[in-house]
DNA sequence: GTGAAAGCGCTAACAA
DNA sequence: TTGTTAGCGCTTTCAC
């Protein structure tokens, strides 16, 4: 069982079961009119040959590749994976190929993507990113339409899903007043990322809305967990009492956890902590399990790729699609049922 | 600057440049022998529209598509990032475009795939997974070269590109002897994961030749931290004294951790700890940053897409490539010299 | 119900 | 040096 020299061709196909290349098309794509025993006796040639139509050649005559290019502006990430899957996910099923880009934060490399995927006559283009900053439209006039995943362009025409980052964080504060909170640190990213001012801002009018002030001034400082620690510190020399923390991610929520509990506070008793992302590890890895927000990411490029499909199909849908946020409740805020009671 | 209405091609240009389809491919690919003049006005005349060659039409002469297929096993996650990171690389620059496909643990939906990729007559597959275990091929007789990455084929035949995990196991033992530690203890994965097994017995193995016995069984369990803290209640219970402590993974690693630090043993001071994967989000938030082996995801997926390149132009590389594991020693292992001295 | 033939866009061999 | 033409594999009219 070597390599098979060639594939086989439908005119192959064609002469095996003894009838010309157009009625062997007919037969295989189920369309026209022709007799059952015909169209089994294709079937049959075309299975012993272990036929599969070129798609290039398909494509020739078609128009169409049945395939969209996916370019992640930055590197390939772990915000890209749930939003790759939920783009696979709706695009397979369509029996759609997805190329994968990685642009590396690089506008030369993104345009020759672009350009390559271009040649390729791709379908559709989905472009992704882990910032949710706007970013410059990757091209003007281009000839199949684009879909912004999590990113969205700065034209505000372009057709993007993103996640109502604002909405999430107002339900991590309602949560947070709901199980009886009241004085609310915020410890989240760096003050020139898009998502740490949107998150925090939101916070900010959401306590507002309740008459409250936040425990202090929004710290902002990295993703990271050693920030949320080193974070807890300042908190704890310069702000009042505080009695739960909303952070910007689930790192950083987990570096806030952490040192909270070997300062002696216990969490949530005395500090209820509130994460974004809701990402699997962090969340579950932390003592006690993170509540956090989840963007659905999955969801938001699965969106992205229905959006994409039926723009291909004629009908687009400019502008940009918001998508909500979703909080899911854990230990961090709520102490369980049957646990020994808060000493 | 609407979308126009329909690429252009190569007729267009030549037209547009007062020359004939033929003389226009030469111009555009430098092939056969022109006059200066003539191939500037075809260029410029491409310019002006835009013009990219449609390479579906370019396959089908050609028979080359200059695409190659990335299939995961399982569903794309933290181990397949590296590798896809890897893979793009060494492809991108050869002008070669990736269609990724998820597998999702499917058997069904990767010959889904696979058939799908053939049809498109990629120039080549790979064939990536989660789990380092053998897998059975994933199809015999195949008209283009595939090349495993990280998993291998049951058929030694594949080619394959594997990272030496038993070598990585035996240098993690061989650094916690350096640092003066001889009662080493093991937690891992579980017993049925074949990554667990290997680096177990590796470790063990390792122990061995220097003639030491680890300090209690290997305790298999689950590639979580919160199985990495119940451990060391087990290890505190039944085993002996112990020095040190070799995880099968960061996660795992860093529960342990966690837990040495919670019931009051200094890492690294009375016990060092290495983890395995170095996965940086858990080696740099852990407490201290952990000592782990780096299986090289993204060199071993850039390894396998040069293979595959090579194979792709007729030169097959059979059987499983190994490549060495490297370990990166942090402060779970080493006290910083400016640190203070243990009490 | 089936076959013949044109054409999708490009390349490459051959003619001029 | 340039133009003409025959495919590459498939779909799709249009005759038969």
């Amino acid at each position: 069982m070597g390599k098979s020299a060639r594939p086989a061709t439908i005119s192959d196909v064609a002469a095996l079961a003894g009838v010309s290349v157009g009625t062997a098309s007919k037969a295989l794509n189920g369309r026209g009119s022709l007799r059952a025993e015909t169209r089994q006796r294709v079937q049959a040639a075309a299975e012993q040959l272990g036929f599969q139509a070129n798609a290039a050649a398909r494509t020739l005559s078609s128009g169409r590749t049945y395939t969209v290019g996916m370019i992640t502006t930055d590197t390939i990430g772990r915000f890209s994976i749930p939003l790759l899957i939920g783009v696979e996910d709706a695009l397979g099923a369509g029996r759609m190929s997805v190329f994968l880009c990685d642009g590396r934060d690089d506008p030369i490399r993104e345009q020759y993507y672009l350009k390559t995927l271009l040649s390729r006559r791709v379908d559709g283009i989905i472009v992704t990113g882990r910032h949710a900053r706007p970013r410059p439209p990757i091209g003007s006039g281009l000839p199949v339409p684009v879909v912004y995943a999590f990113v969205s362009s700065t034209d505000p025409e372009d057709c993007s899903v993103v996640a109502d980052e604002a909405g999430g964080a107002r339900k991590a504060i309602d949560h947070l007043l709901a199980v009886g909170r009241r004085r609310i640190a915020h410890v989240t990213g760096p003050e020139h990322h898009h998502s740490a001012v949107v998150r925090s801002s939101a916070a900010i009018e959401q306590l507002a809305e309740a008459g409250l002030q936040p425990a202090g001034p929004p710290l902002f400082g990295e993703w990271s967990e050693a920030w949320g620690r080193r974070a807890v510190g300042m908190l704890l020399a310069t702000a009042g009492e505080f009695d739960a923390v909303f952070c910007g991610s689930d790192q950083v929520a987990r570096g806030v956890t952490d040192a909270l509990r070997a300062a002696g506070r216990r969490v949530p008793e005395d500090v209820a902590v509130v994460g974004f992302d809701n990402w699997d590890v962090m969340v579950l890895g932390c003592q006690p399990p993170l509540t956090s927000v989840d963007m659905n990411l999955e969801g938001l490029g699965r969106a992205a790729a229905d959006l994409l499909l039926t723009a291909i199909n004629g009908e687009p849908s400019p502008g940009p699609h918001v998508r909500p946020c979703r909080l899911v409740v854990r230990e961090s805020t709520t102490v369980p049922v049957d646990s020994q009671p808060a000493g």
